[in-house]
DNA sequence: CGGACTTTTGAAGTAATTCAAGGGGAGTGG
DNA sequence: CCACTCCCCTTGAATTACTTCAAAAGTCCG
C-alpha cells in the first residue's frame, strides 16, 4: 500500500495507462479509497453520475434492472477496470447498478476531477475512448450472439468469456475465480436458471465442466469452444 | 455546397460540435467527398480501419454478419453521424459492414488525420467519448430488451426508436423516412421476417400502423408505446 | 409483361419457458 | 456438534412462443 506501488498500479489501469509519473502523482492525490464487502452496492441504478471508481482488488458486477424487476448482467469488473463510466461520457445518471461480488478494494474520484483531467490531458480522453470502444464492441458481440444463437451456444460463449477474463488454473481445469450462480449465468446469456442448470448437467456428464454451488470449472476448454463455434 | 455552409454543417456533427472556426476550416481542408448509390457498400466487415466518414445526406446501415451468414443490424446512421468508429478507438479492422440504404453523400478523412486531431484537441476526443458512450448505452438497452422481452414488445421498441431518429410527419401518421423491409426489422429485433410480418399484420388490423413494401408508418404512436411498455 | 424481390399466411415442429416439487450445502445458533 | 434454515440447484412435466417449412400472392421496375 505504499505510494510507489500505488503509482505503478494506476499506471497500468485502462484509464491512466501511459500517463507520465507526475500526472499519476496528481491523480493519486485526488483519489480516495473505499472498501466494500461481498454483496454491498457500490452504485445504484439511476444515481447521479458523480463518482468514478477503479477496482484495485476484488470483483464487481454491473447490472441493469427493468421496471418489472428482471435483471441483466452487463459485465463483471476486475482489477484495473473502471466502474461508473457514465462519468466519462458525462451522463446525468448511472444507467445500471454496481455490486461487489467479492470483498473489494476500490479507489475513486469526484466526477468533476475526471472531467477536468480529460479536458487537460488528451491521453486520458483517448484512453477513455478506447475503453468505452472496447465495451461497445463487447456488447455488440453479445447482441449478435443473443440474436442468432441458441441457448447452449450462447452459454458456452458466456463461460469462455468469463474464463478469458477471470480464469485460474487448478487441478481440475480452469476455474472462474469468483462466485457465480446459475441465475447469474442465465442473466448473462439471456435465458433462465433452469435451462442453465440442465445444460451444465449435460456438459458435466460429458466431462466438459465441473460445477458446484456458485462455482464453475472448465475441464475441457477445446470442446467447449467447439460448442461455441457450433461444429 | 459553398464553404461556409459546409463549415456550419461540420460544426453541428456529433464529432466536431463546439470546435472553433479555424479548426473546422483545417478539418474541412483535410476532408474528401464521396457519393454512394443506394445498396453500395461503404465499408466491408473486416476491412482495415483506415477511413472515417461523416454522413452529410442519406442513410447508412451498419451490420455484422456471422460466419454462417446471419446478419444483425447494429444501427442506422443519418446526417451528422459518423461511420467507421473503429478509427476512433484505434481498432485494427472494422467490426461490421456499412451499406448505403439511400443515395448518400459522405465526407471522409484518413484515420491517421483523425487520430492526430484527437491527440491535439481534447474537445474532439471528448466528443468521441460521448458519441461512443451514447452508442454503448443504446446497444445495452437493446441487449436488455432482447434478454427480457417477447418479440412483439421488442418490435415495438425497435420501431419507436426508428421513429425517434428518422420519423417524418405525414397525413397517415409518422413515417420512417427510409426504405425498411420486414427482414430489416427482423434483423434489428432478433426474430424472423415471418414473425415481423404477422405482428405488423396484427397491428395493421388494429389501426396501429400502416405498412407497405419496405415502408412503415406509425398511425397510433401512443398505443404502440403502450405495447412497448407492456401495459 | 416478365422476372425478381418482398410480403403474407397456413401448418408443423421445437427449443426453451413456466410450473411444480424436492434435494442438498453452507453457515448459524442453540 | 447437531439441527435448523436459507439459498442454490436439479429434474420432470406441461405449455407456449416462436421458428421452420411451404406455397402463393403482391408489387415494383425495366
Amino acid at each position: 500500500m505504499d505510494d510507489q506501488s500505488d503509482l505503478d498500479m494506476l499506471g497500468r489501469t485502462e484509464l491512466f495507462r501511459g500517463a507520465p509519473a507526475d500526472l499519476l502523482r496528481d491523480i493519486q492525490r485526488a483519489a480516495f479509497r473505499r472498501r466494500f464487502a461481498a454483496g454491498e452496492t457500490v452504485i445504484r441504478q439511476g444515481d447521479p453520475a458523480a463518482t468514478l471508481y477503479i477496482v484495485i482488488a476484488g470483483r464487481l458486477r454491473a447490472t441493469q434492472t427493468t421496471l418489472d424487476g428482471q435483471q441483466v448482467i452487463m459485465r463483471y469488473l476486475g482489477p484495473g477496470q473502471i466502474a461508473g463510466y457514465a462519468v466519462l461520457v458525462d451522463g446525468e445518471t448511472h444507467p445500471g447498478a454496481i455490486v461487489a461480488v467479492d470483498d473489494c478494494h476500490l479507489i475513486g474520484w469526484k466526477g468533476s476531477y475526471i472531467g477536468d483531467l480529460m479536458c487537460r490531458h488528451a491521453l486520458v480522453a483517448m484512453n477513455a475512448v478506447r475503453l468505452i470502444g472496447a465495451r461497445y464492441l463487447d456488447v455488440q458481440v453479445r447482441l449478435r450472439e443473443l440474436s442468432t444463437e441458441k441457448v447452449e451456444r450462447r452459454l458456452a460463449h458466456t463461460i469462455l468469456r468469463l474464463v478469458a477474463q477471470a480464469g485460474r488454473r487448478t487441478a481440475r481445469g480452469i476455474e472462474i475465480a469468483f462466485p457465480l450462480s446459475r441465475q447469474d449465468l442465465a442473466e448473462m446469456s439471456g435465458t433462465t436458471l433452469h435451462t442453465v442448470s440442465r445444460t451444465l448437467s449435460g456438459w458435466e456428464e460429458r466431462g466438459l465442466v465441473d460445477c458446484g454451488r456458485r462455482r464453475v470449472v472448465v475441464a475441457n476448454a477445446p470442446l467447449l469452444e467447439a460448442i461455441a463455434e457450433q461444429e
